[in-house]
DNA sequence: TTAATAATGTTATATTATTACATAGTGTTA
DNA sequence: TAACACTATGTAATAATATAACATTATTAA
C-alpha cells in the first residue's frame, strides 16, 4: 500500500485533513477528526506526522503547536521555513520569497557553526484583521 | 519590592536560575529547582516565565520548549530573536548580528502584512560536536 | 520465502501548560 | 491614612501536548 504515493494509510488520512485545512491544525483536534477512520490513539496521530514533516509534505508551526500543509515547492524537505502569522486571527501562511530564502540559508555566523535547516516565525497583524 | 529592580520576588529566582545556566531550562526544571525556594507549583513558574518574556529578560526557544536569558541588549522586549541550535549537543546560542537584524526587521511579504515581530531558529552541527 | 524495515494498534504514562479561585503586597491618589 | 486599582502570590485541580513500550501486521528487497 506504501508504493503509489508513498504515503502509508494513516499518513495519507491525516495528510488530507491538514492539506484541506485553511488553518493550521493541533495533533488532538487531527485525533478527534479522524476517529471515525480507525485513527484512535495519540501515537498514530504523532507517528504520521512525524513522518509527514519528515518528508516535507507539513510543517510544525511550533509557537502554535500545529500542523499545515506545505505550500512551498522549493522548501526541500522543510529545511527552510518561514511564516507569517497573524496575531489577531491566527491566520499562518507559508512565506515562498526565493531572496530570503537565500539570504538565510546563506547566513552564517561568527562561531563558525554551518546551518543545515532554519524555520523562521514573522508576527503582526493582517491586512484583513488592521481594518476592523 | 517590586520597585528596586522591577522583578518581583519569584520572576528574580527564575530569572537568576535561567540566566546562570548555560543551557535552555525548561518549565518543570526551574519549577524541581526552585522548589527549595518556596516556589511549589506550576501556575508560579509559568507566570513568571510569562512576564520575564513579556520584558524581554529571557526568551522561549520554541522548538525545544525551554528557556534561555536574553544576552543581547539589542533585541527590545523581544522583537526580534535569533538562535542557533546545536541539534546534536542541543546547545543554544541567542545570535546577535545587526545586519540580519535589520535585514528581517525590514523584511515585508507580497501580502502586504506588516511584521511586528519575528523569532528564528538555525539548526545545524556546532564546531564541537563536529569534531568527534 | 525469509529477513529487514516500515507501519499499525493499544495501553499507559510522561511532559507541558492553564483554569479558577482565594489571598496578600504595592503604588496612587484623594 | 483610607480607599482603590493593580500586580503578584499560593494552591488545587485539570487540560493539552507528547512519548514509551510492546505486540502485531504489511511491504519491500534479497
Amino acid at each position: 500500500m506504501y508504493k503509489e504515493n508513498n504515503l502509508s494509510k494513516n499518513q495519507q488520512i491525516i495528510f488530507d485533513l491538514i492539506n484541506k485545512s485553511s488553518e493550521p491544525l493541533k495533533a488532538y483536534t487531527i485525533l478527534f477528526s479522524v476517529q471515525k477512520k480507525g485513527i484512535k490513539a495519540p501515537p498514530q496521530v504523532y507517528r504520521a506526522l512525524d513522518k509527514l514533516v519528515e518528508t516535507g509534505k507539513i510543517h510544525k508551526i511550533e509557537s502554535k503547536n500545529a500542523f499545515v500543509a506545505c505550500r512551498n515547492s522549493d522548501c526541500e524537505i522543510s529545511k527552510a521555513t518561514a511564516f507569517s502569522i497573524c496575531e489577531s486571527c491566527e491566520t499562518v501562511d507559508e512565506i515562498s520569497d526565493m531572496k530570503l530564502s537565500k539570504y538565510l540559508s546563506d547566513f552564517n555566523h561568527k562561531k563558525g557553526m554551518k546551518f543545515k535547516r532554519f524555520n523562521l516565525e514573522f508576527f503582526g497583524i493582517c491586512k484583513k484583521c488592521k481594518k476592523d
